[in-house]
DNA sequence: ACGGTGACGCTCA
DNA sequence: TTGAGCGCCACCG
């Protein structure tokens, strides 16, 4: 149980600092695959929200917040509080993405 | 063992 | 630019 893809993605998750984000690409790519879509399940399966395992730091490639945030939309507020700029839900990955 | 599913990524039209 | 389709890996039934 340990060790495994997800507990991977959610040590990766938490190196990442406050004000920073990451793709789900980034993640797979330090895990040394390109399993996103596994990642995805593993925060998916995040047996800590919020506060271990900041999910919420995670966003999609293309700079969308991702589909955890559809729905409230709370998530964004929350990363905008930690200093992310986002518009229309997009976040400018050229400045607070995070890389390994 | 097999297939379906999923908080995705990239390319093509 | 936007939308749709295909491909990717890991986990669960």
């Amino acid at each position: 149980m340990k060790n495994s893809f997800a507990e991977r993605c959610y040590k990766i998750l938490r190196k990442v600092p406050r004000g920073k984000v990451t793709t789900y690409g980034e993640i797979a790519k330090a895990l040394k695959s390109n399993a996103y879509r596994a990642v995805g399940n593993a925060m998916n399966k995040n047996p800590f929200p919020g506060s271990k395992v900041p999910c919420h730091r995670v966003v999609k490639s293309n700079g969308e917040v991702g589909g955890f945030a559809s729905e409230t939309g709370k998530k964004v507020s929350m990363l905008k509080e930690e200093g992310i700029n986002i518009v229309e839900g997009k976040i400018d990955l050229g400045k607070y993405l995070y890389k390994f």
